[in-house]
DNA sequence: AAGTGTGAAAAGTTTCACAGCG
DNA sequence: CGCTGTGAAACTTTTCACACTT
């Protein structure tokens, strides 16, 4: 459990993938605050780690500091956009309307962030056009066809849990590598897949643990 | 990072505390099933994780199983639903009923789940009423005098990113000591207080990483 | 003087392997 | 015999501390 990624010969530990992506946020945020450099001790007090887990996330992609002085913020930025592959923009489906579904394609929260959701798909479109969503919707039948075309790699899932395990099949022999699921199920998936999953009941209990 | 938590004697990872609430879910499905011992091989497999993990993670509240038999399907889930402090049902707030929280409203994942969702705060009321939420929703500013009336312990943060920090220190000083929060911002509470993130973009970032 | 890069130590978590119980 | 409970080993991740660079 809780594998490593590499690159070339380094072993990444996962989570330091998911702090880049909030490293690279508070550099954004930087940025637009007219700032160049900036300290290990800075960013990550924004971050809300460590410096010494900063410096060591970074320098598993390289060498961007320079001493007595900091990370320049632009350089870093771009390297971090480059090392999570988020250069170009990366196509989304959507996959089950519903009622989570539907809202997270109201919510617009995933475009804000730079990510295009492109269409979604729904055993009953209509219903879900009628929902106010402006995201073009089709029917489940055209999943395949239309992952193909596209070359979508990203899926967003948020079918009935009784049918996630069977549409996420679907998706990965279409050509999907990556998704994120909102069902409670453990999905079954290759290796080649990558499946995160966000459990919002799960989150809930999680908390209840803490509350004395 | 990634402290431990303490009963009595024993340190409980963190980890394994998500994982008591997968396996409680993989029981009560078994239980519907008319099962009344499981083991630790079969329990494992459902819940996606090595049964040699299983058996640790019960063991640190206990011991219940049978050695040749496995353990006791109903004896099991409540003693994991009084180690989750699940016993009693939880009421819930929700501060912030924009797109993804008046979304949020409508899914009902929360009850399914067993929690109450009892009410909701927005600066704008009416425009949340009409979108149709039938929980009762009150002003903003009746949060604290709310909170403090009904003892609630909960709260799901759903405020935009601006207002985040904000809207959780007036969370904690009325009394909530867990926050679910939305917000892509890194909130700054004391230890008293348990903080979850779930950060959807974040979330499709670390996927994007692993699309080559 | 300020601040990175990093080896080494510490901490945390998972897996193994097997003793021991029913 | 089957399956739990668990110490010890293996592994992963974080933190420390300091040499080194600008």
């Amino acid at each position: 459990m809780e594998p490593v990624e590499k690159i070339g010969k380094i072993d990444i530990p996962k989570k330091a993938i998911y702090r880049l992506s909030i490293y690279y946020r508070c550099l954004q945020k930087l940025s637009s605050n007219e700032l160049d450099t900036v300290s290990s001790t800075t960013l990550a007090r924004a971050a809300g780690v460590k410096p010494a887990q900063l410096r060591k996330d970074l320098a598993y992609f390289g060498q961007f500091g320079t001493r007595g002085l900091g990370y320049p913020v632009e350089i870093l930025a771009a390297t971090i956009r480059e090392a999570l592959g988020r250069e170009h923009l990366q196509p989304v489906i959507l996959v089950g309307a519903g009622n989570l579904g539907s809202a997270l394609l109201r919510y617009h929260g995933f475009e804000k962030e730079g990510f295009e959701v492109i269409a979604a798909f729904d055993a009953n479109p209509e219903a879900t056009r009628a929902r106010g969503v402006t995201i073009p919707v089709f029917a489940d039948s055209e999943l395949e066809s239309f992952i193909k075309s596209e070359s979508v790699k990203l899926a967003i899932l948020c079918v009935p849990v009784e049918f996630a395990q069977a549409v996420v099949n679907r998706l990965v022999a279409a050509g999907i590598q990556g998704v994120l699921n909102f069902s409670p199920i453990v999905l079954e998936v290759g290796p080649e897949v990558t499946v995160n999953n966000v459990d919002l009941a799960l989150e809930l209990e999680h908390l209840s643990y803490f509350i004395r």
